[in-house]
DNA sequence: GCGTATTGTTGGACTCCGTCTAACAATACG
DNA sequence: CGTATTGTTAGACGGAGTCCAACAATACGC
């Protein structure tokens, strides 16, 4: 059952050698052809292992934001759901740990993915909104409300993260941080 | 002085065809070289009038938020921040004009666009936040809170202009929108 | 009218991304 | 030793976006 060709890389090998040649080059200039080179595997297998260039820096928190909208997807609608999601989002986003974004992060300007970062950046944002206002609406806010409400955590959240990634991605600070992000609504 | 070959189409009758294919048959199944065929015009000519196939929907909205970019770079820190920054807001936006994008909300699922059109969406709301923050700032503000504060601002103004868009696009309601989600902040 | 500068248009070549597929390679297992 | 399973590979493909040199249509000075 378990037989089958091993797995010549893992997607950590790729991040590795990706992050590298960002680092080297620039983002623009490394193509994934140049990637799959450098890790000594085709440029097939690159997209066997990774759905985009880009998605090399976002697994990580797409885990998280996948975790947090499960989360808030069984949760119970509470008569405090400010508290709820506030606990979700630290549940959520304490455990992630520092990885290829944080360097994307702190290097960008070398990356040279100052658009693209923001870009993805922002859909993240989005996503975490979109995972936190369908609980609030749950708990009885109309829909203008919910998504206001809910694009207000999602923005502390990745202020947060951004602060965390920016000051060195140590883990109790993050937590720290969306403490104090969190503590600003209301 | 005002010599040269004359236009031979304009940016509204592209996007005007443009969204009539995107209706028929979809944003992704039509192609740049479909878009410049319709109106009589190369695909390089397109390239002459918009930078790219989504940009088609965005060119008002990006408009507005260059205002209120110009708008708040050029105001004095207010003691009531808050005050200023919902004036901009609404003076910008408020005269927002139904177009393309309003189109393109009404019928993301006839023109098969639901992730383009939220990956753009939320770059607008980060570039509507970052409009916003660097003033805050500069009324004594904190990083993190700038950030906070300003995410929830832009998540208001996109919830209204969807809420507005979706409803159909009458010109006062969207004033009418953006203060009442602007009012769900303190 | 006639050249000329200006501005817009065009076709084509190019790079890269992302998709797809059919063939091939390396393993486990019967 | 054959076979099923799984991973890898080359190659073709279509579309986005860039670039550029050639071409077309206008206004203007003469």
């Amino acid at each position: 059952m378990s037989g089958g060709r091993p797995h010549a890389v893992s997607r950590e090998l790729i991040a590795e050698a990706a992050c590298e040649l960002f680092l080297e080059q620039g983002y623009e200039r490394t193509t994934v052809a140049h990637i799959a080179r450098r890790v000594g595997v085709s440029r097939s297998s690159f997209f066997n292992y990774f759905e985009s260039k880009s998605e090399v820096f976002w697994s990580g928190l797409d885990e998280r934001i996948g975790f947090l909208d499960a989360f808030l997807a069984a949760a119970c609608p509470s008569s405090q759901p400010a508290a709820v999601v506030t606990d979700a989002v630290r549940e959520a986003f304490s455990r992630f740990a520092p990885d290829a974004l944080a360097l994307a992060l702190v290097n960008s300007d070398a990356m040279g993915i100052v658009p693209e970062l923001t870009q993805e950046m922002a859909t993240r944002q989005w996503r975490i909104a979109a995972a936190i206002s369908p609980y609030l609406r749950r708990t009885g806010q109309d829909a203008l409300a919910a998504e206001v409400h809910a694009a207000a955590y999602a923005g502390a959240v990745i202020a947060a993260l951004r602060a965390w990634a920016l000051a060195g991605a140590g883990r109790e600070r993050l937590d720290d941080l969306l403490r104090r992000a969190l503590g600003m609504l209301r």
